[in-house]
DNA sequence: AATGGGACCTGCGCGC
DNA sequence: TGCGCGCAGGTCCCAT
């Protein structure tokens, strides 16, 4: 599940590789994905286009195109970007579309369960999911982190996770985030104390900083541009570890669902 | 405002 | 071995 240590593994990727080419031919195995204009326009708009500068905002990627349009890419739980396809392999089964670029290379979006999206807009800042999109962590400052928390009652974990409170936080690093600040994830917004607030932000751009560093977490299908796993999934201490022994304290981890959400803690460590 | 549910999808792992 | 089922989670949308 790409979130946004995931996407900017693959944004810092694609910057290295991808800016300055041209798209040169586009290749679609399943429309399902291109939400935005048809697929006939979607590839008129992106044939002979430069890729001219690569943005993430939240788990959403921007490509700034030569044509002053902008192609976004929203990877949701399975999408991937790869690149390059290897010299005379077929498409993968998941491959939806394929971006032939100026050097006869091929970029790859996989997605396996369709729930990816890709648009051609016109202006990405109209787009409703970013006009409605929650400041980034590391753009805030600990007084509108608190305010934010302050006079909501809804679940502190259900609370980060929402993109229009903040953006780029999802079930993993919540639930990681939460564990390292001793919070349980069940608890009202505003109930927590000044410290607690201060280092629960603290936390999350920690955690989000260092899953950065170790070019995010391969669960499922997330894998860099290269290919390569994310590293960071060692240093989970409780995403996914239902009935196994807290690294802190030998209790047990344990999972309950929270607005429909897998939620991982420590009913002893976290209060 | 908060919460719960369903929808979108596929593949995996589980129990039988 | 195979089959059916529940589950995974990003986002939107609807109902209460």
């Amino acid at each position: 599940m790409p979130e946004l240590p995931e996407v900017e593994t693959i944004k810092r990727e694609l910057d290295k590789i991808i800016v300055g080419k041209k798209i040169t031919d586009i290749i679609v195995n399943n429309a399902k994905v291109i939400r935005e204009p048809k697929k006939e326009k979607f590839i008129k708009e992106l044939k002979n286009v430069t890729i001219k500068k690569i943005i993430r905002k939240g788990k959403l990627l921007i490509f700034e195109l030569s044509s002053g349009k902008a192609l976004t890419i929203h990877l949701k739980m399975t999408g991937q970007l790869i690149y390059p396809r290897q010299g005379g392999a077929s498409p993968g089964r998941a491959t939806r579309v394929s971006f032939k670029l100026s050097n006869g290379k091929l970029l790859d979006f996989n997605d396996t369960r369709l729930f990816g999206e890709l648009r051609v807009v016109d202006h990405w800042q109209n787009l409703k999911f970013i006009k409605e999109l929650g400041p980034e962590p590391f753009d805030l400052i600990i007084d509108e982190f608190k305010e934010i928390l302050k006079n909501r009652r809804t679940k502190v974990k259900v609370l980060i996770m929402d993109q229009k409170v903040i953006s780029g936080i999802g079930n993993l690093y919540a639930n990681e985030a939460l564990f390292r600040a001793k919070i349980d994830p069940g608890r009202p917004a505003n109930t927590l104390s000044d410290k607690e607030r201060e280092l629960l932000f603290k936390e999350i751009k920690l955690v989000l900083r260092q899953a950065i560093k170790y070019g995010g977490s391969s669960v499922d299908d997330y894998v860099r541009v290269s290919g390569k796993k994310g590293n960071y999934t060692k240093f989970h201490q409780v995403y996914d570890r239902k009935g196994e022994d807290c690294f802190k304290c030998k209790g047990k981890i344990q999972r309950i669902s929270l607005a429909g959400r897998g939620t991982y803690f420590c009913s002893k460590c976290q209060k």
